[in-house]
DNA sequence: TTAGCTGCAAAAGGTTTGCAAATTA
DNA sequence: TAATTTGCAAACCTTTTGCAGCTAA
């Protein structure tokens, strides 16, 4: 159920000391309805469709807010701009570099190299962060 | 011996219906001493330090002619500007989120996780063209 | 009441573009 | 000479910031 999910993230905002307003709640409804990867714009666009004065400026800083907070992750899915999600949606992205379709992949996909990084340059991926870029089916000639 | 090497990238430039001008031999020349990752802004450090007027844009403009030729590729390293190298130069990047670390992996360990993107999803990666995020070795606390 | 948010406007950072002048082949 | 390149300035796009006013607690 969404709404409760709305409720806790909002809780979480609460007990890192951040007030409830109006943006806050709009911003983070906008989140669980895009269901994946939304960028700054498009996110400004959900938001301002019932609440026109909310700045885009406003969305960023209450982005950052939720990364702080560990409830939102953003990803660079190509040369545009970042797109973020809830962390209870994660998944890794494929883009493809001609067409633009990304691809979502599991986690378990990318545990293998994960575990040889870590061991060989003991280096802890956090692959959601940037997107792999390649060629997808269609577009692979 | 690099100076066979610049007359080599240069001869493609020539066969590509290009010129060879000042400020591309200036370009390619910098390209092959920075031996790795260069972001634009470093590479007109270099090429100005000895050619005073060759323009930003036109260092933009020379880098997307290479890059259209095969020569170059970028990749995005992470929040700042994306860095350029040759292609015979090719390194995979893992950059540490925290303190910016960028650590090189070659291909072959990519290469299991490329044929099972390919298998599962046809999509064919190009892992070289962003980086992959995590913590490095001292940063992960 | 008062710390914390927000709107606005302006700036920042990286990259791209239009155009006229310079240069290469 | 004719077609390409270049320098310059200005625009562009995404994101950040300073500040004064507003608002949740």
């Amino acid at each position: 159920m969404v709404g409760s999910r709305l409720e806790e993230i909002l809780d979480q905002l609460r007990s890192g000391g951040g007030r409830i307003t109006t943006a806050r709640r709009a911003v983070v409804s906008a989140l669980l309805e895009a269901h994946g990867h939304v960028n700054a714009e498009d996110l400004a666009a959900t938001v301002q469709a019932l609440h026109p004065d909310v700045h885009q400026s406003t969305i960023y800083r209450i982005l950052d807010d939720l990364e702080r907070l560990g409830v939102v992750d953003h990803a660079h899915l190509g040369h545009g701009p970042a797109v973020y999600h809830l962390t209870d949606q994660e998944h890794h992205h494929l883009v493809c570099e001609r067409c633009g379709a990304v691809v979502e992949v599991p986690d378990q996909t990318l545990a293998p190299l994960s575990r040889r990084l870590k061991d060989e340059y003991g280096f802890s991926l956090r692959p959601r962060h940037f997107a792999m870029a390649g060629l997808c089916r269609s577009c692979r000639a």
